[in-house]
DNA sequence: TAGCTTTGCTCAACCGATGGAGCATGATTG
DNA sequence: CAATCATGCTCCATCGGTTGAGCAAAGCTA
């Protein structure tokens, strides 16, 4: 016993010698069910009693090696480098746990051999249900899983095999549109049409993005030119050498992310100041310091609780059909 | 095995059946230890390809229950709505993969409480190591895990009782101080002594760059008032009240993160342009875009690269010993 | 051809927690 | 007072993979 002590976690067995009863006693007290079990509120006492002093944890491989469900829910992320993201795995987290789960978040760099590694893993681990957020194949993920028996929910990117939940970036971004275009005109008198830039011509977002993008111009009668429409990624270092090459970048310019924001933000330092001050731009995905950059007349903020919100309420639901479910964003505009 | 495959994830036994052969060779033959269990190379080839066929993953829970290592590392983590811990926690993800680990991430939100539930939640996955990035009380959780016989390790916020890995919080935030101090004197022919905004004042880290904007200011031979030093917490809200409170704001700010900047840069918003454009600051830790505000003067980035190294290397080398390593800053000037 | 080594595999115990089945007591009922 | 029931516990198989021990057959040596 004391030797066990020294280096090594106490287990139900070493509590049942200590308490003088059997560990399955011990493991009923430790996990609940021992009401059931009718397990005496005294003999509890000195379990809980004896855990306490001794600091037991529960094993949670052996734990879920032996029940049927694992309570982890799993989540793969692109990347933390952004508000959204970031967001997202902190009320992942408090959410899972307010729901008695044990949240497992893992990030894949938005590279589809490691989303699926990902998601290998997590199977490895158990878990109870996986949420594949931003993933570039989420239908060969969901099948993966599904082989495995575990039900999986797309969120922020869509796939066709499971449910999805995101945000209306078609609207989203048609308001946006509409939100440069109105500074341009109040401050250059002019200066449509827009550039768009910044994300893949292969994902929904960009796709549904560049849609609402272009229904603004078409609103005002504008038609935009197949060389205003930039989507080779969300690198900042792309963004930057592509403005640089360009000969005629328009006033107002619609930025697909903040982290192409970031190339878009660095290539206007390299401006003169006088041919800076002739740009506005908005951009899709909030920051609190991009917000409060000079030229800068909108910033749409995906609604994570809301997000959070109904992919909880899904997976509680257990629904495995494909589904969309859109949710709106927020428009936040500079208080100047 | 057919109804089997319908909804549960094959298991070693399910392959062994299938190819004929043992659990034993099976696993073997999974984990890589078949040479040395003179397994033959075509039974091993029959292995991975049904394994390949059936969509076998292994069980980690099974896996990590038998073994004496289980070679997951924990990390835990305040938050995750700053480039320095994004960027930490992508690194480390990716590093603990290199190194043929399974790194598991969890975020704490700050709340002493919750650390050390995520370290017992730790413990219960069998971490083989735990590292503690700016944990409120680092030497609680170390107590905690040296009980169950798993080491820790201290990043970012030092602890007593393990070793620490931290940014060179002094000499960064001298040379910041400086900085900050030569823009004043360059623009405004004067301005010190500067404010000091954010943090707590019984966390090493706000205490060291204490010591080095108060060195920089006796260089100098600037005394500082105590009033000018606030040190309230890293929220926004918290810095943008005090300064809209204060009398008397003195032109430049050393703002101690990127949080606390938050605040700063909304309090700055709320001014007029000619009483805005009187204001200069630096901030300790460094935003893509706050970089790039106007008044900005300079931001300290910590080393993320060169602070997980070493945090892997010890780790690999398995000192206990309450030693500290600091590692230098970058300081990163606008690019004016 | 007996005796030894190597090759290629299988057996069975085990890790820690869980849950169905079961077994003594003592209390209650007809 | 025997039969039934409730109480309070214990026993044991089990989850899936790992590992030390062991065993049969083939190869090699003297």
């Amino acid at each position: 016993m004391s030797d066990k002590n020294s280096s090594k976690r106490p287990t139900i067995y070493d509590l049942a010698e200590l308490v003088g009863t059997s560990p399955t006693a011990v493991s009923s007290v430790l996990n609940g069910s021992w009401k059931k079990r009718r397990i005496s509120q005294k003999l509890a006492d000195r379990v809980l009693k004896a855990a306490q002093e001794h600091g037991y944890t529960v094993n949670i491989q052996a734990s879920v090696l032996r029940r049927e469900r694992s309570n982890i829910v799993g989540m793969i992320l692109p990347k933390y480098d952004n508000r959204f993201f970031g967001a997202m795995a902190e009320q992942f987290e408090s959410r899972a746990r307010e729901a008695g789960l044990f949240p497992v978040i893992t990030c894949t760099q938005r590279d589809p051999a490691l989303e699926l590694e990902a998601a290998r893993e997590m199977l490895s681990y158990q878990v109870d249900y996986l949420i594949c957020t931003g993933a570039t194949d989420p239908d060969q993920i969901t099948d993966l899983c599904r082989a495995a028996g575990v039900k999986t929910l797309n969120l922020d990117l869509p796939g066709t095999k499971a449910p999805s939940i995101l945000s209306d970036n078609f609207t989203a971004a048609r308001d946006l549109t509409r939100v440069i275009l109105d500074a341009c005109a109040r401050d250059f008198g002019g200066g449509a049409p827009l550039l768009f830039i910044g994300g893949r011509s292969d994902d929904h977002n960009t796709r549904e993005r560049r849609r609402g993008f272009l229904e603004a111009h078409k609103e005002r009668g504008i038609t935009v030119p197949d060389g205003l429409m930039i989507t080779s990624g969300y690198a900042p270092e792309k963004a930057r050498e592509t403005l640089l090459k360009m000969a005629d970048v328009p006033n107002g310019i619609f930025v697909n992310s903040t982290i192409t924001l970031e190339g878009v933000v660095f290539w206007l330092r390299s401006l003169a100041p006088e041919r800076a001050a002739q740009i506005r731009y908005g951009s899709f995905d909030w920051d609190p310091f991009g917000a409060l950059l000079p030229q800068n007349v909108g910033m749409v903020r995906q609604d994570v609780s809301a997000l959070l919100d109904l992919t909880f309420r899904t997976m509680k639901d257990g629904t495995e059909e494909n589904t969309m479910q859109l949710v709106p964003c927020q428009l936040e505009m500079p208080s100047v």
